[in-house]
DNA sequence: AATGAATGAGCTTTCATTCAT
DNA sequence: TATGAATGAAAGCTCATTCAT
């Protein structure tokens, strides 16, 4: 494996960065879980904002590629936002490091934020417009829904309850459980039936 | 005003934490600022950390309070829910600085989330239980949504959508219509009226 | 003395930057010889470069001053060149560490010598092309002598005679000795009377 | 060529310290610019001191001979004073690297300069007093002259002419007229012929 | 002999916090 | 109370040197 170090200092800084915060985590605890000298995390990144960007730009992929199939797999829009918003929370229960980078350290710093709201993250909320628009032309969806709101609305919403189950110690509410809510909420809102 | 030099160094500290984020905003330029010396700041406040601490605690107050208002002023469960969305993106709009500091620097570290989540914050995110609750007492509101995750949902969704129009450089979409397609989709769903 | 803990600091300097050079002097050494705090040294000068650089800029003053007093202090041409040899000369006794300074360390980066040759320097070895320019219009020295030349041969010789008798252990060649065969063969030369 | 590495490397760090200067010369710049493998510089030197110090041991025997024969094609004392001073300042413009080494970098630290001033470089300056004293002997030069000061007197005066002129842009003295201004300063002096 | 990835000691610089005034 | 100069621990990063291949 050419690349084994490359992504083991990935993964270290994963969780280190989980655990600690960006800021708080210090290159030396990264090296060290990934079992190799501080001075080789410079071989590889060129500093530590760098090591968070390329776990961005890196982790996505699969995570979206993941999201898609999961998106393909399933019938009708209603099924796809169901199987959007299950894979979502899926992932966050089966990658909890990653997560919650995604969740509480790619809002850290505004810098962050515009530089790569544009690029893979971007691609991973399009996701979720896609479904809304299909729906739409399909005449299942409402046409007055922006799609540019309704992405942020879905994920919004799905990382505000993702971010507590990570945070919760007691996990009351199963994410099966959250995931049917979402979907009920989302799809046919909270008003009784009028 | 006995405390105005502390009431000073608050202020500045919302406006020096969301300019530079937590861990890059520096005592000394908060002090600044506030316009009295570094070492004052230590003479209200604990440390650097007790002044993001102090800032939820006090300045949440106030808040709670304009939203409960609004909610007041309202009919209707469904008046209710669009007042406080309604609300909390004014405030965003009004309040740039505190509305960044509730939505990226809260989040910074999972220290703060624990700690606080179950004071002023928690008491916010009840105003959304509430309403629901109240809502489905009164047969508006479906008695399948749990009220825990319902205000997650919510505020995820407004946070969400405040977090981007903060951070957007156009902001082609207007928050009044955000808060519309926003209620639109929480109280009547996506799917077209089946 | 307001400025008393820059002027130890910057003492310090010449002393730590002569006695290790300029890089492998450590900044802590330094504060630890000026009896601060590491950190009180970038209260007062930028970086380590600004030390160094600073040393230069506002040592010099005092040194320019004082050659010009001895210079004006002697008669005749010959006597002003002998005056400011011999100022040279004792300064270096005097003051080993500046000295060494200005005839290691300035060396030492380009970056200094060409910052730095148009200003403090350029004053002091200015001092010798006037007085070779004065001697010329009073009829004393030879006119086809070109003065930019001039100012380098004299300080060049006079700079390196220093620099050595800086290292040599024994100094069997006094600094007055120095002088005055410095000042017999740039005066008269080192062919015999033709 | 048994030694073509070794003698590569030796190439490349002269390019590069003239570059870079000594301390911030990398030993991986060096070995890239000799197109060889960092650690094959430790094959052939033992550090990075030594390899500046090979540089002077083993390159300053080819300019001592040179220097040699010119001033052994040479008529007279002062026909061999000029040609040593042409020489040395037609090494400069030949070989500009190498000529800043021995001016900037050799200076560098007393560490060298104090082992080092023993060995080749101080047969480079011995062949200034031979001059002396041969033309002593011949009558031609005055007696009174001490040889280790004028050695000093001539090298001093040529190197800081040298420097000044690598560092120069301008370049508007050239160096022929500016081996004749230190000839006639040192051989007659700049007083009026008395 | 040659490689170049890996090492880790060591340095500069920052900044939250203290304390003499 | 208020000040702000001083502190010094702590961390990111570099690079000479090593060593498994």
């Amino acid at each position: 494996m050419k690349n084994s170090k490359r992504e083991k200092i990935l993964k270290a800084a994963i969780k280190i960065f989980a655990r600690d915060g960006f800021f708080n985590a210090k290159v030396e605890d990264i090296a060290r879980q990934a079992g190799v000298a501080t001075g080789t995390t410079y071989l590889y990144f060129k500093n530590k904002d760098d090591l968070l960007i390329s776990i961005f730009e890196e982790e996505m992929m699969p995570i979206i590629k993941s999201a898609e199939d999961a998106i393909g797999a399933a019938d009708m829009p209603d099924g796809e936002l169901r199987a959007f918003i299950a894979h979502h929370l899926q992932l966050v229960e089966e990658n909890a490091d990653m997560a919650h980078l995604l969740q509480v350290e790619l809002r850290q710093s505004s810098k962050f934020l515009v530089n790569y709201s544009g690029t893979k993250f971007k691609e991973y909320l399009d996701l979720i417009s896609d479904i809304l628009k299909k729906g739409q032309s399909g005449g299942y969806f409402k046409e007055e829904i922006n799609s540019t709101l309704f992405k942020q609305i879905v994920f919004g919403a799905v990382d505000q309850i993702s971010t507590n189950w990570t945070i919760s110690k007691t996990r009351k509410i199963s994410l099966k459980t959250s995931a049917d809510q979402i979907c009920m909420v989302i799809l046919d809102g909270v008003l009784k039936h009028s």
